[in-house]
DNA sequence: TTATAATTTAATATG
DNA sequence: CATATTAAATTATT
């Protein structure tokens, strides 16, 4: 690992950190994720006020100790194109060809899916709330009788929890998703396992 | 249903979530959220079963000589796997007497796997991937191009790597997250040195 | 012991 | 709401 740090607190990335898009200057002009658009989503600091869809109240100052859960500390704003990529020029390592066709993927065709992700990074991520094991029982319990509480149900146990009710819901929402997909991976081990005849001992 | 445990293969798990709902009396007496009215709003969903994505196919009998990866050389499958005596969908999680016991029973003997590695294995944990020095220089290279490589690029790695597409995805998660440890210790340290941070403001 | 591969899950985005 | 994806936080291996 130690062959290729490169990455790796160099000098000239933090101080970019500070200076908000700077960073993206040492990128190619010709990736389709525009500077302009980086810049114009930059300039939006104002965002957090236009209520529109996305509400982040935990960008507040006055919410900055989220009431969420028991143990929340510690929660500082979001760091910025942190991973913006880097200057190609300076892959010089890969085989030629290598290169060029990753670089062709990377950035001159498709390949964006993922930056709208990173335009999320601009507004910030609501910390990571850290259930406690009593009330993942509590959620647990409920969840064995109802997977799909309703938002009276919902409130009702944000308030016995002292979560907020959109904890609640995305606890569940995610809580289905595993339940899913853990039916899948038993459906495919069992007919993994029926395929052998020998599970019989 | 085996799906309930949550706090992975820890000591304590979930042994509690399969009694019932009898927890919820580690709380107030009177919850609101009555079980009728729970049951009321209960509206089953039927599961759908679809197999697409498997997901450890390290498991899998077909995959049993790993064509994996260059140097994964030396990990083999369990011959004892074949016959678990348990429920597949527990198969994660069972406790490590249990694991001793089927190892005792089943692997006494001609195996060469490590104990570890065999209850590791049991646990349903892949096996850690040893990437080589020339992989992660590669890896490296595309990674400052592109932090966020799409399915095209990860392909494509994999291919010329001749590694699992998974392990692409995985390596640049854990990248990422390199990264961003690194900048979030620079940015510390950088803090205390001056007070940039409100240039753009 | 450290670095990092692998896992779990809360949060985010999309349809 | 389902689904896919990502980051955060751990676990655990080497």
């Amino acid at each position: 690992m130690a062959s290729t740090t490169l990455c790796k607190a160099g000098p000239m990335m933090s101080p970019n950190l500070q200076k908000g898009s700077h960073l993206v200057e040492s990128k190619p002009a010709k990736c389709s994720f525009s500077i302009e658009r980086i810049l114009g989503l930059e300039t939006k600091k104002t965002f957090t006020s236009s209520l529109s869809k996305h509400h982040r109240p935990w960008m507040d100052q006055s919410n900055i100790r989220a009431p969420v859960a028991a143990d929340n500390q510690g929660w500082k704003l979001p760091v910025m194109s942190y991973n913006l990529p880097i200057q190609v020029g300076t892959v010089r390592h890969l085989l030629e060809k290598e290169s060029a066709a990753i670089y062709d993927k990377c950035c001159n065709g498709g390949e964006r899916l993922t930056y709208k992700r990173e335009l999320s990074w601009y507004r910030g991520r609501r910390p990571r709330t850290a259930f406690t094991r009593n009330q993942i029982e509590i959620l647990e319990n409920v969840f064995r009788v109802n997977s799909y509480p309703g938002i009276d149900v919902r409130e009702e146990l944000a308030n016995k929890l002292s979560l907020d009710e959109d904890r609640i819901q995305i606890w569940f929402q995610n809580r289905r998703a595993k339940l899913k997909r853990s039916h899948r991976e038993s459906q495919f081990l069992m007919v993994k396992d029926t395929l052998p005849a020998n599970i019989q001992e």
